[in-house]
DNA sequence: GGCGCGATTAACCCTTGCGTTATATAACCC
DNA sequence: GGGTTATATAACGCAAGGGTTAATCGCGCC
C-alpha cells in the first residue's frame, strides 16, 4: 500500500485496470500525462511490481504488466477492517447504506457489488 | 490516498478505526510503535487532516480525532474502479474460481510472486 | 494573574525518493 | 552478424518528507 502513495504509481495502476499492457505503452502514457520519461516509469514499474501489486511476463521483446487482484484485496481487506466500526454505526441509524454488504470474509472476492453512494445523512 | 502511503499515517488511521481518541493517545502509541517523537506524530495527525481523512474537534486542552468515512469512501471508490475488471471476470467464472485459485495454491499459498495464469484475454 | 499541561508550530538536519541522461541487456529483423 | 526496438539499470543531482529539539499557543486550575 506504500506504493500507491504516488499519483504516478496509482496512475499506472489504474491504466491496467482493464487488462494488462505492455510497458511500453504504460510509460508513454504516464509520461505524456505526467510529463516524466521512460526510465522514471520503468522504476515506478519496478516499485509496483515488488511491491506485489503488479505482475510482469515477458513476451517477445517486449513486458506485459497486470495487476495482481490478490494484491488489491489486501488494500481492500485494510479498509474493511477500519471502515467497520463506522458502517456499524451507520447501520445502527438505520440507514441502508450498509445494506448491500454481506462479506463474510475478511477479503471478500465478491466485492464489486457492495459499492454504493456516499449518500449518508451524517449530519455532524 | 497520498497520505495514507505513510505506515505512521496508515498505523494512525487504524488506531481510529474503533472511534474518536485524543491527540496525546495517539502519539503515544504511535510514539511506541514506531519510536517517534511526539511532534513527529502531531504532524502526521496534520497530514491526515489536511488530506481530509480525519477530523479534529477540540475537547477542552485536547483534540478529539475521528475518521472521516467520507474520504474512505473514496479510496473505496478508486479500490472498485481498478478491481472492476477482475471482479466481473470472478463473477463470469463464478466464485469458484476464487476457492479454485486458493486450493490450487495449496502447493504454495498464491501471495508472494505466484503468478497463475490467469488467461486474460486482451480487453482492449 | 501566573503556572502547568496538551498540542501545534518553527527551525533545522538528514535521509529518502524521484527525476534526469547515459548506458546495458535482450529479442527481433534484415 | 549488425542494426533496431523495447525495457531495464547505473550514476548522479536535487527537491521533499520526515525526524529532532526548542519555542509558541490555548485552555484549565490554584
Amino acid at each position: 500500500m506504500d506504493a500507491l502513495g504516488d499519483p504516478v504509481r496509482r496512475r499506472l495502476v489504474e491504466l491496467l485496470a482493464d487488462g494488462s499492457r505492455p510497458a511500453g505503452d504504460l510509460a508513454a502514457a504516464v509520461g505524456v500525462e505526467f510529463g516524466i520519461s521512460q526510465p522514471a516509469a520503468s522504476r515506478h514499474l519496478r516499485v509496483l511490481r515488488e511491491a506485489g501489486l503488479l505482475t510482469a511476463e515477458a513476451d517477445g521483446t517486449r513486458r506485459l504488466y497486470a495487476v495482481r487482484p490478490e494484491a488489491l484485496d489486501e488494500v481492500q481487506a485494510w479498509l474493511g477492517g477500519v471502515r467497520r466500526f463506522w458502517d456499524q454505526r451507520l447501520d445502527a441509524l438505520g440507514t441502508e447504506v450498509a445494506r448491500g454488504r454481506r462479506e463474510r470474509g475478511a477479503a471478500g472476492p465478491a466485492t464489486a457489488g457492495d459499492r454504493d453512494g456516499d449518500g449518508k445523512g451524517q449530519a455532524r
